[in-house]
DNA sequence: TACATACAC
DNA sequence: CATGGTGTATGTA
């Protein structure tokens, strides 16, 4: 049913009827009626589309073809083949951070998340079809083996900054999406790189099993230069083996060079796509995953060619209910959408429309809202069920505490709109909303004004409870002028890297350590490995991450006012996300 | 404006 | 035992 699918990565060849079976009886009885209610209403939807095309005149169907027809020469006028467009992802990302982090788990099928909910499975696990967003109990029925590893999101964050600031070199608005998710315009960088680059490449072999990247087993290492050392968490001896690598100056040299510097400064791996628009890039970076990288030309033919047999389901934007409405088109494809396309205007609304037709042809989103602040902010929990007034009472107490917390965090002074969400225990979900004369902004405000809407609840049996402020209003912001004098200070001191002196970064002058006075080589990567080691030799048992940026470092990450060069109109990227706030979670009364 | 849906990660 | 949390966009009334 439509609790599982095999879209992402890693799960070839698995007993897909089996694992389906083995969900379904431990789907719960309001879960999955939940299911089949969804299940239906999509049906429903189908009907009425086939019925549409069905008893469409002749007229009708003329007339959105021509329409079609029309909107496909604009869209076309609008292509643009001269864009360097790049979608890193990370690949199993918080689960590859906790095996880096815990070598036990590299060789064990392990999944980042709770009995509830998974965020990530590694690559292990996937082969039992345990995945991202499957409940961790059903899971350990898929595979009792599983390791269940909760998730450290304050960790997942700070190394997430790491390596956008390793983007952030190559496209000072590089946009991170999520925390393993970034989307970089590589255009002026790659017009501007005319040399090549050299690194100097790190890799790991010995006792010690803790740094990565390993030096593959059947690497032939005779003539490669090592240095032996006890490591400062097992204790055993690491050899470090080094010699150069160097990168050319097309984009996909590039693009490997990104990753490859990403593997160095984090011991993580990622996948990326190359293409003219952000919409393909996303697409192409799933092809060869994990640690991988396509590149789909720039050329009108070759696009149309790599769309016509892509399913339409691998598109950022069709989901599972769209796909089953296109389905019902006989749309499988991103080529059946160009061949029915003239069908659109009979079922989908003109933004619809045009969105498909969109994607049929490799264009990209149309940009949205220039904006770039946020629209609303929220906390909601789940809980044991529950029609008890009281306990629902104290919940959304808390729930407004965190909002508020969060609210005065985000520089927002208040919000028009307050909403309620409530999903009851059949999983249906309600939001209710209001709209004072007056900003809400304390407490308060917000305690009193979702109250009233609860209130109206009273009685319904309960699983989630939810608060959002909408329609915000923010703090006069002056931050450009700090950021530009963090820069500038930044400057002062030598930074450590920058495009303009990035030659000299490369070539091998040396830096001393800020901890140890010794001298590093200065290459960012190599610096901050050295200033990490150091850190731990003095510090804790505590801090479990093998790599760790300095401060001094860290200050850089403030410096997009040098790269923002002018830059065409262009694509929007997706904008950048929140990072959530965690905390302990709570559940059970 | 209010509410529901769909989607991404 | 047991199916998440945050945010955006869009359709419809």
């Amino acid at each position: 049913m439509l609790t599982f699918n095999d879209n992402k990565a890693g799960m070839g060849g698995l007993d897909k009827e089996k694992i389906t079976k083995v969900i379904e009886e431990n789907t719960s009885a309001s879960y999955s009626s939940f299911s089949k209610k969804q299940q239906s209403r999509i049906d429903e939807k189908v009907a009425e589309i086939k019925n549409r095309i069905e008893k469409a005149t002749r007229e009708e169907k003329q007339k959105a073809e021509n329409s079609m027809k029309n909107l496909e020469i604009k869209l076309e006028a609008s292509r643009d083949l001269s864009r360097d467009c790049v979608c890193i992802d990370m690949d199993a990302y918080f689960a590859a951070v906790e095996m880096r982090d815990d070598p036990k788990l590299r060789t064990i099928p392990m999944a980042v998340g709770s009995s509830a909910m998974l965020s990530t499975s590694n690559y292990l696990a996937r082969r039992f079809g345990v995945r991202a967003g499957m409940p961790g109990f059903i899971s350990k029925k898929l595979c009792p083996e599983l390791t269940l590893v909760p998730g450290n999101y304050p960790k997942y964050t700070k190394v997430s900054r790491q390596f956008s600031e390793i983007f952030m070199e190559y496209d000072g608005d590089v946009g991170m999406m999520s925390l393993d998710e970034a989307y970089i315009d590589l255009t002026e960088y790659v017009a501007n790189r005319t040399e090549k680059r050299i690194f100097t490449r790190h890799r790991y072999g010995g006792d010690c099993p803790c740094w990565l990247p390993r030096v593959p087993e059947d690497e032939d290492i005779e003539n490669l230069q090592f240095e032996d050392s006890e490591c400062t968490k097992c204790s055993k001896n690491r050899r470090a083996y080094f010699d150069d690598v160097e990168f050319g100056v097309g984009r996909e040299e590039v693009v490997r060079e990104m990753r490859f510097r990403v593997e160095q400064l984090t011991g993580l791996t990622c996948s990326a796509g190359i293409a003219a628009n952000f919409m393909l890039a996303k697409i192409c970076s799933d092809f060869n995953k994990p640690n991988g990288q396509f590149v789909l030309e720039n050329d009108r033919n070759v696009i149309l060619e790599f769309l016509e047999k892509l399913p339409i389901r691998k598109v950022g934007g069709i989901g599972r209910v769209s796909e089953a409405h296109l389905q019902s088109m006989d749309i499988r494809t991103v080529g059946d959408m160009l061949l029915q396309k003239a069908l659109f205007p009979l079922c989908f609304s003109p933004l619809a429309q045009e969105s498909f037709l969109r994607t049929a042809l490799g264009l990209p989103g149309r940009p949205s809202s220039s904006d770039p602040r946020r629209k609303s902010i929220s906390v909601e929990r789940t809980f044991s069920p529950t029609s008890d007034f009281q306990m629902l009472c104290d919940v959304h107490l808390e729930i407004c505490q965190m909002l508020e917390e969060d609210i005065r965090k985000a520089g927002v002074i208040g919000g028009k709109t307050i909403t309620l969400k409530l999903k009851l225990s059949s999983f249906d979900v309600l939001t209710r909303s209001l709209t004072p004369s007056d900003t809400v902004s304390s407490l308060e405000d917000i305690q009193k004004y979702s109250l009233e809407l609860l209130e109206k609840e009273k009685g319904k049996e309960i699983r989630l409870l939810g608060v959002r402020l909408s329609q915000l209003v923010f703090e006069e912001e002056k931050k450009s002028k700090t950021i530009t004098d963090f820069w500038n200070d930044a400057k002062q001191q030598k930074p450590l890297s920058s495009p303009e002196d990035a030659d000299e970064i490369i070539m091998m002058d040396t830096r001393p350590c800020p901890i140890c006075g010794a001298d590093v080589e200065n290459q960012l990567e190599i610096l901050n490995r050295h200033v990490d080691e150091c850190i731990q030799k003095m510090t804790d048992e505590e801090s479990p991450e093998l790599i760790c940026i300095s401060v001094e470092t860290k200050k850089k990450v403030e410096k997009p006012v040098v790269f923002s060069k002018k830059r065409k109109i262009q694509e929007k990227k997706p904008a950048a996300k929140k990072v959530a706030t965690i905390d302990s979670f709570w559940k059970k009364e």
